[in-house]
DNA sequence: CTGTATCCCCCTCGATACTG
DNA sequence: CAGTATCGAGGGGGATACAG
């Protein structure tokens, strides 16, 4: 009850309103943990990868765990699972339009990394 | 930036170089975790408070969580703390500027959960 | 009011083995 | 190649009591 209260008006919201309407628990759900981020970031700046690639492409990562977060993020509507019936087998993971608008996150990020961490 | 093989997809300036340099694994360290993010939107966009006021803000942390979250955020120049030599005790903290730069990227993710997750 | 000091649970994450 | 099935360890996080 007290502080920073813009003047008057703002383009920007409320920051008291904005505090409320980013619920950050649900976004740790949808996004959070050890691997989710770095998953996206693959798909999202490197375009469709299949399992073998992104395991690859994930440092460290391990199959189970690649798959569980998978299956997650698929369930969340943030990255489409298609499968190839071929021998062998070839599964293809690309970042939906609802990931791809995490872009703009990505790019904040990378640049409060490089002005304010990375020196 | 420099580019390496930015051909067939993506529009924005970004590439593989994006993915290795921006390193979630490093800034999942200093803002990962449960309470984090929760506490530095708390003191980014409502400005300086008090042990108990943070408390009571973010929903659900204890005593213990709280002060070993702060002490973290301290030590990696993201809060700062001033204690006033008061009967009862006053402790303040404060977003550094450090911190406040975060605030670009709470907005994208504001914006991203408002557009993308809120429907 | 603002912390420490303990104790301990649980859940994430990892290692390994096996399969279509 | 792309999974599933277990099992187990570790530590992040929580509850409580106590102190300055």
């Amino acid at each position: 009850m007290n502080v920073m209260k813009n003047v008057t008006n703002k383009s920007e919201p409320s920051n008291e309103a904005f505090a409320e309407r980013c619920p950050m628990p649900d976004i740790a759900r949808l996004i959070g943990g050890k691997w989710k981020l770095i998953i996206l970031q693959v798909l999202i700046f490197q375009g469709t990868k299949r399992f073998g690639e992104l395991k690859r492409d994930v440092d460290g990562i391990t199959q189970t765990m690649l798959t569980g977060q998978l299956r997650a993020l698929e369930e969340d509507g943030l990255v489409t699972r298609e499968v190839f019936p071929e021998v062998p087998p070839r599964v293809e993971y690309t970042a939906t339009e609802k990931a791809m608008a995490l872009t703009k996150m990505f790019h904040a990020m990378h640049d409060w990394w490089m002005l304010e961490c990375k020196k």
